[in-house]
RNA sequence: GGGAGCUUAGCUCAGCUGGGAGAGCAUCUGCCUUACAAGCAGGAGGUCACAGGUUCGAUCCCUGUAGCUCCCACCA
């Protein structure tokens, strides 16, 4: 009767086919039922026009197990997908192919409007395809609810979030040193800024004193920057320039005259002790200048060249004027020398080029007022990281904070709703152009040109994306979110500036855990990049393996917060850890006549049926736990080895002979068992590997039209056999022990021997000759009180002996020395249990439970002992 | 300068709140046993980085040392 599967595994044939069935059917979508418990997450948004990377996979693989375990949980699940509109990162795409492909077009030969719309297209044509290899992977968002950081709901949340804190005073315009990415033209946060170790040098440059034949001797990792030093700075107890405090020095090849100030911020013992001072391109210098009214002088231009200020090298980009800067100090005689130095030095995180600190006026949300609610809340433990230590790399950054830079030069993004009004000044914030100017009633306004840095609308990302700033049902009831999927290496970015724009907007947190995953490496160890060409595409490995055994693969073995090396090796065992479960359903269902699906009947219940129920309720109650409290690896690797050791191995091997049995009661119930045990576990192992045990349950009998919308397994106490198995436990070490022998004595296994059992526990065996028949090569067994045959190997274990007459076969001084070896390993056990057990404070002070257990272990050896003891005797 | 993590089998890594260490891959031996050679059975392989401490008992907790990795700060 039964339906059939391929005979072979091929995972093409049904993933893209149940995907699209499941989004046909809305399984997705939760119900509109709000009496039921939500559980939701937000996906971390990834770039609209980027493509999907191992660290996608990863992230996605996690939320998918996460949110589909709490669907058959029964909660109403929600998992909101969508995309970031990444300002930077697109806006560079796009630029580069107007420049690759273009003529060589700028964005300001188009003008912004049309340099706009030009990123809309580009947004349009790229925007879905991030979105498809997530579905690729089974991902199972709810993508009736897809959202863009850019769309309407999220820019009036921008809009809102801005002017809200603009007239709380919490954002500010300010002339400020930021970093400059000259090729990005833009200001970043001090979060945009990657600091690399590079090999520079020490130029000592001497400053001479006016009006005297003294100098100062200063030192530098830029030179060039000397066009705009305004002053030289020495520590106010420094002796060896007081009197020159208040003096002038000259600047050499500019002539300016700069005064000598005294301040703490210079370190007495570093270098000269003398700090040239540039206020408009070194944030201490900036600092130190308004302590002291140093003029501000900014020589290094938007492009890094050197502008008007720089007298003769104006025009020059910043590496050519300091060639030059230093080769006319030295013909000059300025130049004191120049030592090797290694200095770190900060890079655009986008694209990698050295940046320029500069003054210049910029936007800025003032960060201690709304740290203090997100430190307390995690401080608390109201939200909490998972694993913990990374609560106090967020705390580390939350305490220290700085103000953060908000507005970028570019034109892709949140425009700023900023606009001045062009008679008198007044800045209003807004959601579109006032009407007339609240101070001087004219109607002539200038928009701020300037954008929001992508963070600032991720950062209300758990609110915007259910509908905030109204108050919509699907906020009311999904907010705040269970939890937040995410690496590590994005926690300051993104993790904190969601966790106080929620506490500042919705006065309650994002979410209640973070869990933090690592990055996904190559086999050497080492991020996978694009310029180092090593990373890996996931699709690839879908193509090749499928979606379910990448998942698995990238569940498995690694623990949250560290990173895991990827190699195909490990994917190939994942697919081939699906292709036992295909090959064991179809097993299944060549033997499968029943119609339905029943649990099977207790009352009738074979002792190998006990022993799998009862280990199939161990693994439904673990798993779930681990699953709960996020474990994922170690549940994984739970029903791999369930699955694969136990189910595979043992019970189906065992059940064989029953499941040919046809016309026979026990032949239903084993049926029954196993498509009970095995389709229940297939809902555990549903969240990991989504489409396989889809297409397996399926085609078993089922209650149910997807296992993706079933009910999780739930612990049975009825599923409690402690006596059968520990029975079938002793019939399966007594099998392992008869193969082990048989091996080293290289009996083939198609010679059969008959088994002899020596036990006073014949209860256990008594039925038991159909396993040895089928696992050990028994070719049938006798129980006996007294077996007297010499010319036997023997096989020892804690409660029977087991003889297989294998005359010909038998070197009786091996056997002999075997047995020997035996005996004083059991010895060993027993004298060290011995000792531990005579330990008073052992025995006083360690659990009672522990203590028994070392006496029940010590009984078991000590009738090992007597077993090999006897053995030997007889063999003499 | 401050902080975090890691060090367990040849390789990649698990090991939940302390009670004589596991998996996958690789390797060796034997098997086409009527679901699966992408497989079955069996084996070998570890002073759990090092040194102290706490404890009846430490791979696990504490201190220190060494090596590796990362984050933050940015002394010109």
């Amino acid at each position: 009767m039964a339906k059939e599967l391929n005979k072979v595994y091929n995972p093409k044939d049904f993933e893209d086919r149940l995907y699209a069935e499941w989004t046909e059917k809305g399984y997705f979508t939760p119900s509109d039922d709000h009496s039921k418990k939500p559980f939701s997450i937000v996906i971390p948004p990834p770039n609209v026009t980027g493509q999907l990377h191992m660290g996608h996979a990863l992230n996605n693989t996690l939320q998918d197990i996460i949110i589909r375990t709490k669907r058959m949980q029964g909660y109403n699940a929600l998992w909101v997908p969508g995309t970031d509109h990444a300002g930077i990162a697109t806006q560079i795409k796009v630029e580069e192919d107007l420049r690759v492909n273009h003529n060589g077009l700028t964005r300001y030969d188009l003008g912004r409007e049309e340099f706009l719309n030009r990123v809309w297209e580009w947004k349009g044509k790229y925007g879905s395809r991030i979105i498809n290899q997530l579905k690729k992977l089974g991902s199972s968002c709810d993508w009736t609810r897809e959202r863009f950081t850019m769309d309407e709901t999220c820019s009036k949340a921008v809009k809102k979030t801005f002017i809200t804190l603009f007239n709380k005073g919490l954002i500010y315009k300010g002339y400020r040193i930021i970093n400059w990415c000259p090729k990005c033209a833009t200001a970043l946060s001090d979060a945009e800024v990657d600091y690399k170790e590079l090999d520079g040098s020490f130029w000592h440059i001497k400053y001479p004193i006016e009006n005297s034949d003294q100098y100062l001797v200063v030192a530098t990792t830029r030179p060039e920057t000397m066009l705009g030093d305004t002053g030289i700075a020495v520590h106010p107890d420094d002796e060896r320039y007081k009197d020159l405090v208040g003096k002038y020095a000259i600047l050499p090849l500019v002539n300016r005259r700069i005064p000598i100030v005294a301040d703490e911020y210079v370190d007495k013992d570093f270098g000269t002790g003398c700090v040239k001072m540039t206020p408009c391109h070194d944030p201490n210098d900036f600092e130190v200048g308004k302590r002291h009214n140093l003029e501000q002088i900014k020589v290094i231009d938007e492009e890094a060249k050197i502008n008007k200020n720089g007298g003769a090298y104006e025009g020059l980009d910043r590496y050519e004027a300091r060639k030059k800067i230093v080769s006319d100090l030295e013909k000059e005689g300025y130049l004191v020398k120049v030592e090797p130095y290694s200095h770190n030095v900060g890079h655009c995180y986008r694209c990698k080029t050295v940046v320029e600190p500069t003054a210049s006026e910029q936007w800025f949300v003032s960060m201690k007022p709304l740290a203090k609610p997100a430190i307390d809340i995690v401080k608390s433990g109201e939200l909490e990281y998972i694993p913990e230590r990374f609560a106090k790399i967020y705390l580390n950054w939350m305490e220290n904070i700085q103000d953060w830079c908000i507005s970028r030069q570019l034109w892709w993004g949140h425009r700023i709703p900023v606009y001045y009004c062009n008679d008198c000044g007044k800045i209003i914030a807004a959601e579109d152009t006032p009407d007339k100017c609240p101070q001087c009633n004219k109607s002539n306004f200038t928009q701020e040109e300037d954008v929001l840095d992508t963070w600032f609308s991720s950062a209300l990302w758990p609110f915007s994306t259910l509908g905030w700033p109204e108050k919509t049902e699907d906020l009311e009831y999904f907010y705040p979110t269970n939890v937040l999927v995410t690496a590590y290496d994005i926690i300051t970015f993104w993790v904190s500036k969601m966790i106080f724009s929620a506490l500042e907007f919705m006065d309650e947190k994002p979410f209640k855990y973070v869990l933090i995953h690592g990055l996904v490496r190559d086999e050497q160890g080492r991020k996978m990049s694009k310029s180092l060409g090593n990373g890996i595409d996931p699709l690839e490995i879908v193509d090749k393996y499928g979606a379910d055994a990448l998942r698995f693969t990238l569940a498995t073995g690694n623990s949250p917060g560290n990173d895991m090396r990827f190699s195909e090796k490990r994917v190939e065992a994942s697919r081939n850890f699906a292709n036992k479960i295909w090959n064991a359903a179809r097993f299944i269902l060549m033997n499968l006549d029943i119609e339905e699906f029943n649990q099977p009947d207790i009352s009738k219940l074979e002792d190998e049926d006990k022993w799998i129920l009862n280990a199939y309720n161990t693994l439904v109650g673990e798993v779930t736990e681990n699953i709960e409290k996020y474990e994922l690896g170690i549940a994984v690797s739970k029903l791999y080895d369930f699955i694969w050791d136990v189910f595979c191995d043992w019970y189906i091997e065992m059940v064989k002979p029953r499941l040919s049995a046809k016309g026979t009661e026990t032949n239903i119930t084993a049926q029954n068992t196993i498509v009970y045990v095995f389709s229940n576990t297939l809902k555990l192992l549903h969240p990991i590997m989504p489409f396989i045990t889809e297409e397996i349950w399926l085609t078993l009998p089922h209650i149910g039209e997807s296992i993706m919308i079933s009910d999780w397994p739930v612990v049975n106490s009825d599923f409690k056999f402690t006596e059968e198995t520990e029975k079938i436990e002793c019939i399966i070490d007594a099998i392992k022990a008869i193969r082990n022998r048989r091996a080293e004595m290289n009996v083939p296994p198609s010679r059969k021997a008959h088994i002899y059992i020596e036990t006073s526990y014949k209860d256990i065996y008594k039925d038991s000759s159909v396993f040895f028949e089928k696992l050990a090569s028994a070719s049938g067994i006798t129980i006996t009180d007294n077996y007297s045959d010499e010319n036997s190997v023997s096989i020892i274990t804690d409660n029977a002996k087991f003889y297989i007459p294998l005359n010909e076969m038998l070197d009786y001084a091996k056997e002999l020395e075997r047995l020997t070896k035996e005996k004083e390993k059991t010895q060993g056990e027993i004298d060290r249990i011995e000792k531990k057990l005579s330990n008073k404070d052992f025995v006083a002070k360690a659990p009672a439970a522990v203590v028994a257990a070392e006496n029940e272990k010590l009984e078991k050896y000590k009738e090992t002992l007597a077993n090999i003891i006897s053995a030997i005797e007889r063999i003499k």
